[in-house]
DNA sequence: GCAATAATTTAGTTTAGGCTAAAAATATAT
DNA sequence: ATATATTTTTAGCCTAAACTAAATTATTGC
């Protein structure tokens, strides 16, 4: 399997959240940054080889065995985000980057080992689950920050949107995976939030609110 | 800079004991496991950015920004080579094949903290140098075990064959990186040599001999 | 139900990096 | 010194993965 192979299954894999439904050659081309024709050529070739179903005009997706495929590809990009944070000082921001190539290195010992030297974490930097060799993910209970009601608590454990700008927005707000957040109040005139962690108090926009996970307590 | 360019860079570098003579294109085809005429357009391509010196029918040299390049490449699968030998208990016969994928990753911080993380080691597993960042590589004044005399010492520092046969081999006589050896005899009739380490005596063969370097002492 | 629009596929190119076969240059051996 | 052998280059193809432009199929609005 190439490189762009697993980068076109990985992408096919996360636009379909339910594994039933099929995915568009334009949701994929926009997700690739690539263009339609392309990834007609590529779904092809992937249909040659089982890992998407494939009928002209309909769609794409995932065999079990491209579901596989993908998830491991998955399991290596954030396996190597946690080495990254944990051992090799990166901050959440600049880890994705590396692990997109990380992850197509080829090796089932190297990525067992990782796990293990890496005390088999369970989830990545940004509070994605990590799924076992087997393919299995562990399902969460998180919700956004903004659908808890005033008076409500949780622990921040991950973020949906894991772009450098909203987590260095993070860094500069001073929330972290693991901080303890009580909803103070909310703002019906723009769905904004007063928040409070440790022993400070701030307001976070619907937008921010949409893109952070909690668990509630 | 492409994969396969830097492989291309590392051949050369490698067959050019001396950064002054030239390589032929068939010791880098031989070296690269490809055809001479393929080797002529990358070199011509190399030449183009200036990474190689280059005359129809006279071979390949690097040019002084090649060499930084090659030297760099050859850093990176170094250190992991450690990494994978010091962190994920990988055995020195498994991590050639690991090292030669992840030496392509593209990111200073990884390596520059990599190097860190690993305490910035000398040599690899192998007992080959580390360059450092800025391309220097320390001498060393290692000699192959063939050229000791009976009654003189080494320890054992690296080797000058490492294929998986030759180190298994190695593994197999017990001879580790670090072992102190003493030549007991040198027998005319086939070039081996008997050598006591620790408490034991074993014979080797002079093509062994001829693979093992040792640091006198 | 049909025309307009949007999505998708096909056809034809491009570039990187291979290959084979033939031509050209260099090296070697009488 | 020249014929032979070896090395290297050139010319022409191939495949993977892109692209553009044109053709085709699906969807939508009336
Ligand atoms: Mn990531
Ligand atoms: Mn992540
Ligand atoms: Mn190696
Ligand atoms: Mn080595």
């Amino acid at each position: 399997m190439t490189l762009s192979e697993e980068n076109y299954l990985k992408a096919i894999y996360h636009l379909s959240r339910d594994a039933q439904d099929e995915v568009s050659t334009n949701a994929i081309a926009e997700a690739m940054e690539t263009k339609a024709s392309s990834v007609t050529d590529m779904i092809k070739k992937l249909s040659e080889k089982k890992l998407v179903k494939y009928k002209r005009y309909q769609g794409a997706k995932l065999t079990e065995e491209g579901r596989l495929y993908a998830v491991n590809v998955i399991r290596k990009h954030r396996l190597w985000e946690v080495f990254l944070v944990e051992k090799l000082n990166f901050s959440w921001d600049e880890v994705h980057e590396v692990a997109e190539q990380l992850e197509h290195i080829k090796s089932d010992k190297l990525i067992e080992e990782l796990d293990v030297f890496l005390d088999n974490p369970s989830v990545d930097p940004h509070g994605d689950p990590i799924p076992d060799r087997h393919g299995n993910i562990q399902p969460s209970s998180k919700v956004l920050l903004a659908t808890l009601r005033a008076g409500e608590q949780g622990v921040c454990v991950g973020v949906r949107n894991s772009s450098r700008e909203f987590l260095q927005y993070l860094d500069k707000l001073g929330i972290s995976l693991g901080d303890e957040l009580k909803v103070l109040s909310r703002e019906p005139f723009d769905n904004s939030m007063l928040i409070g962690t440790g022993d400070r108090k701030l307001s976070v926009s619907s937008l921010t609110a949409n893109n952070l996970y909690v668990k509630k307590i």
